[in-house]
DNA sequence: AGCATCGGTTCGTTGACTGAACCAACGGGC
DNA sequence: GCCCGTTGGTTCAGTCAACGAACCGATGCT
């Protein structure tokens, strides 16, 4: 999505949103950034995105202050992407969205479960526990395969760490 | 956004969701019909989108089911797009993002103001009203100008009517 | 030395977005 | 009847981003 052209006259905060995270790939990239994927070829793997995109977009999300970059090791040089509090705000707005895609589009039930991993209950859609009655913190969210689940779509390594019970935030061992 | 292409193999909620209202413009168009406007030209004026990418939005949100087309008059022939269910079931994540947009992205200050009607209270970015605690009703949404509003950017019919104080979904009057 | 992995960049092709022009149906004024 | 304006589109040529494949440098392993 070429968005800043237009979007920049719109007085709106939705469209300067959009200018950063509607573009095609990024919302996808935070969601897997919230399920724990940290590096350039685990995002690579599991969102079959070209390299150049992912570069670009990974750039534009590190520049914006939604990611941070971080050298874990330094020989081999190694960095991961990691969350920062204004990327882990935009966790509310993945699982709302993804919610209503479970209601509207998904014939077989929702693909993810989301749960609060201290009690156990689904999340509701605004990301709250209806057990305890307050929201919850991503790091207290776990997720699971849900119904609608088809793990014959994907059998590359991430998806496949990721089909086990599972906090967020939480590296993937791939 | 040409997203089918990948997306549909993400086995995702998410992804089957950005399909439909990730392209370019799409959410802005639901931001719109949210907001009351219905008629071609308005979506025309206010979002300054070329003709050609709104005609084939409002067909996808039409085939998908979350606006409807309807001819309020036969001559000559108007027609005008309403929200579906589906599609005010979005307002939740139009609003959670917006909301997103307003800390991390706007310096001044929310351009808009939503707050629930009966009570006058803002509401919260979940969607629901600190004061009565529970989630408010579109059309209980009262929508006005914030600080971060900027009057001089736009200056289109739209834009001027939805300056002053306005009930979510009541339609915009040009 | 030779091979593999990781995290990129480069490049040619394809396809979507853009803006301008065009068009059909209709109403209103004269 | 005739001309003009409005509405709700479609068409078309040019541009720009996405795609996929190839390539590359740094490093580790054997």
């Amino acid at each position: 999505m070429p968005l800043a052209k237009n979007y920049e006259k719109q007085d709106c905060s939705l469209a300067r949103a959009l200018e950063l995270v509607g573009e095609r790939w990024t919302l996808l990239v935070v969601r897997d950034a919230c399920y724990g994927v940290r590096r350039y070829r685990d995002f690579l793997a599991h969102l079959d995105i070209p390299r150049a995109v992912l570069s670009e977009r990974l750039r534009t999300l590190v520049d914006a202050g939604v990611l941070t970059k971080h050298r874990y090791q330094s020989s081999p040089p190694r960095d991961e992407y990691l969350l920062t509090e204004m990327g882990r705000e935009l966790w509310p707005v993945v699982h709302q969205l993804s919610r209503w895609g479970d209601r509207h589009l998904s014939g077989a039930g929702p693909c993810r479960i989301f749960s609060h991993a201290d009690c156990g209950s689904r999340l509701d859609p605004g990301g709250s526990c209806p057990e305890c009655g307050r929201p919850v913190e991503l790091t207290d969210v776990e997720m699971r395969p849900g119904p609608g689940s088809d793990a014959t779509l994907r059998d590359d390594p991430v998806s496949v760490a990721l089909r086990r019970p599972h906090r967020m935030l939480e590296p993937v061992e791939t």
